[in-house]
DNA sequence: TAAAAATACTCCATAGGTATTTTAT
DNA sequence: ATAAAATACCTATGGAGTATTTTTA
């Protein structure tokens, strides 16, 4: 898989002729055909429809374009990053479970980035059981997750409420508590249906089979579903604050704690220490604040 | 830029050795490592620290990993997908600039996905005038977005009101209309401080310097950031619907009104078209129905 | 001095040029 | 008939193996 052939594929799409990409990439026509007849080899797909007035992606092209420039600008990533090494900044990646967390640590990263240029910082936004293992594999330097096992450790950062989502056009909304058993009964909206979250863990201990309805991609997604009167979820207190007039948040019967805390592997550069160290001490002061 | 020499760093890093990385896969260890120097030359980097050990990667590695490995998971998607052709879905880019359209998109697109498996829609968000942007270019197919001028066409949607997001606890937060020249003397949270956007185009048009004092990565942050009583913002009154006890949402003086609409390609894939329609009627009546 | 990586030497596949032929309208 | 792409043929570069030498703790 040679990147130089891809983005004379690329040029050939973009201007819809062999010859012009071969003049424009300074090839022969025959080259370029060549290289076009190499990757059609390579994929065991036609990409080109060839005609009297030039080419045209075929629709298995199509379909393939969009990963085959992912691939093309990841490829110049790394060459132009390579070109000017000294001013890449090292990267840290953090995951984070809890939509609170995630915004709070958005903002407040942003001022961390400014003054640290050498540091680049990506957030990950995931569940907890995920970004667990992409901790102990080694894609992510820590996360700040609900607690789970694995080969890696982990710091308590506090204990947080499991709570009702509710929309203020249930009735419901009125209550004191919202028994685990509603969820069975009342249409309900949930992130991430198919993967291990901390509700579906609870629903699983507690032997509730929610009544799912709508499955959103994340959390905010699902705050706008159930603010919109669609169903009831489940979140953090924490997560909660953004209570208003068309979504109340309502403790759970029985009452259902969490610890939530930080994953990080077992070998850690400095700069992800420091930088996790930091977080840890101001994440706390956020959740003393947050009460 | 060969795809497997990649892979073969990346293995050579992971197991710490050229040998296991030409054992695990299947090359001599000459060609592992004239494959590393291949990549040293064409980096022009020394990747790796040869030592009686085994090898480790060099500091300047460790910063392009995160890019390489990008690079390796692109080239392994292109393949894969065109070793499964038929089961790649026709991917539609959509761009939306307002975060409450944002969100409702989310939750809308989920249900069409479901439906329609051979299309996969993806939301990129960002400002109207990147995003118009990138409609011109063909890396979207259209975009949700407030007017702007380019070789695209563009609808009506509906028209906005710019209005002053206020933290509760500033006494702005009481007054029924708020000056322009407020964002003068008050601390401000913007998104997106060094892109055009509308609020940026609004402030030079009045002749106001804002007093920007943090600048965040998204309108969810600016919301917390604002939340948490640190500054003002501006947004769309369609975006504010979240009021809540901490956030009030104040009209500005004068009143300003801005056109939001869809912008699309002049070519547009059948797909994409249908998917245009379906969303241009669901979104007039969502926008009434939020009145 | 021993484990690991680098190099010398080899063969062969592929890349890419020029000149020519084939294809499609 | 003609614009465009494909192919035949040729050379040179680079990939990858075996055998050997160099490096480093």
């Amino acid at each position: 898989m040679e990147l130089e052939k891809y983005k004379v594929l690329l040029k050939a799409i973009e201007t819809q002729s062999l010859s012009s990409a071969a003049s424009e990439l300074g090839y022969s026509i025959s080259g370029i055909s060549r290289i076009i007849h190499s990757l059609e080899k390579e994929l065991e797909i036609d990409l080109l429809e060839r005609s009297r007035d030039g080419v045209l992606p075929s629709s298995e092209c199509k379909k393939l374009l969009p990963s085959i420039k992912d691939f093309v600008k990841a490829g110049e990533l790394v060459l132009s990053q390579a070109k000017n090494i000294t001013n890449v900044p090292v990267k840290i990646r953090i995951g984070v479970a809890h939509l609170r967390i995630y915004s709070w640590l958005m903002t407040s990263l942003i001022s961390y980035k400014k003054e640290n240029k050498e540091m680049d910082v990506d957030l990950i936004y995931g569940t907890s059981s995920i970004l667990a293992k992409q901790v102990e594999q080694g894609q992510l330097h820590f996360a700040i997750i609900s607690k789970r096992e694995g080969d890696f450790k982990w710091d308590l950062l506090w204990m947080d409420e499991a709570v009702a989502w509710v929309p203020a056009s249930n009735e419901l909304s009125v209550k004191e508590s919202i028994p685990l058993s509603a969820y069975e009964k009342e249409s309900c909206v949930f992130p991430f249906l198919s993967e291990e979250t901390d509700y579906s863990l609870i629903f699983n201990k507690y032997k509730i089979n929610p009544n799912v309805q709508i499955v959103t991609s994340d959390e905010y997604a699902t705050y706008s579903v159930v603010e919109s009167g669609l169903g009831i979820s489940i979140n953090l207190r924490i997560s909660s604050l953004i209570e208003n007039k068309k979504l109340k948040v309502i403790s759970l019967n029985p009452k259902i704690y969490l610890p939530i805390g930080i994953a990080y592997s077992n070998e850690l550069s400095k700069e992800a220490k420091k930088i996790m160290n930091d977080l840890q001490s101001s994440c706390k002061l956020f959740i003393k604040n947050a009460d």
